[in-house]
DNA sequence: GTTCCTGCAAAGAGTTTGCATTGTG
DNA sequence: CACAATGCAAACTCTTTGCAGGAAC
């Protein structure tokens, strides 16, 4: 057999941790996490709430910031920012450890691994005595290439 | 003579920055970018605010705000955001190239240098044909020792 | 049946905008 | 004296909260 997938694995972590919990397994909750994990990236609250209802399911905006808390809190999402003040997510499970690379052109988001980052971050933590628990690295770039292919996706795109 | 001092000189960009723009030298943007480079550090565009009217001066909210967008605009101060939603600033002159390192449990931001980084950034921007502009890291810790300094001085801290 | 969870609408925080007034060049 | 910048208040965006109805256990 296959092994399970990435969606798969994230609906028994999601099981076992609402029924650690005692919570409820309501339909929203299992909607909210098919779709991060099988047709979403880097999406905001209101894109996804927008995407859900695109797709006929009716969910509040309230649910939806209420099953983001809670599926970041089991580690199933990742929460970011990224300095434009408003919070991005990301599916986690299945995913190793990367950063991000934005153009500041056309808002492109290009995931990246440094394997030498994580030295990085163990040295500075134990500079401090203090314990990394988690770190972000964002690089903000401009394009290189004279014709981007990014660039035509998201024509509207200026940087705050 | 002493060379002159950070203040001193944001203050002589910002006059240059106004010729050039052809703007107007407001006692509020001298006064703003004076609280920024002598009294002020990590602050948010609120803080800034309170400061300056507890100080006696009558600045409006809106002036802070495009202030802050006038200050970054020439390079004279830098916007951050750690990830909690909510914009943070700290001037930028006289200051080298630093990273934060934030203790989860008091919210105290510690600054580091860490020479390695700026390699990492460049071999990164160069594997996806990207010109780094400027780039940002922010590690998450818990305090290791058990009576950290910090912790007394903002109780009310909770990360969100 | 109890408690959790939802939807709705209203509140809240941080930031931006519109407009009349002020003040720099 | 023109036009940029200010102050004020209202608008806006994203997120959170309060409450009543509905669903899971």
């Amino acid at each position: 057999m296959y092994p399970p997938s990435p969606l798969e694995r994230a609906i028994r972590a999601l099981d076992e941790h609402i029924a650690r919990k005692g919570l409820r397994r309501t339909e929203e909750r299992y909607e909210i996490l098919r779709a991060i994990y099988s047709e979403l990236t880097h999406f905001n609250a209101e894109t996804l709430h927008r995407h859900l209802i695109g797709k006929g399911l009716r969910v509040s905006r309230a649910t939806v910031y209420n099953t983001l808390d809670l599926l970041t809190e089991c580690g199933l999402v990742k929460r970011y920012s990224f300095g434009s003040g408003y919070t991005l997510y990301e599916r986690s499970l299945g995913r190793r450890q990367h950063d991000h690379l934005l153009c500041v052109e056309c808002g492109h988001i290009q995931e990246f691994c440094d394997p030498q980052l994580g030295s990085i971050v163990e040295s500075v933590g134990a500079l401090f005595q203090m314990r990394p628990i988690r770190h972000e690295l964002v690089i903000h770039a401009e394009c290189t290439q004279p014709e981007c292919p990014h660039r035509r996706e998201s024509a509207t795109f200026a940087e705050k």
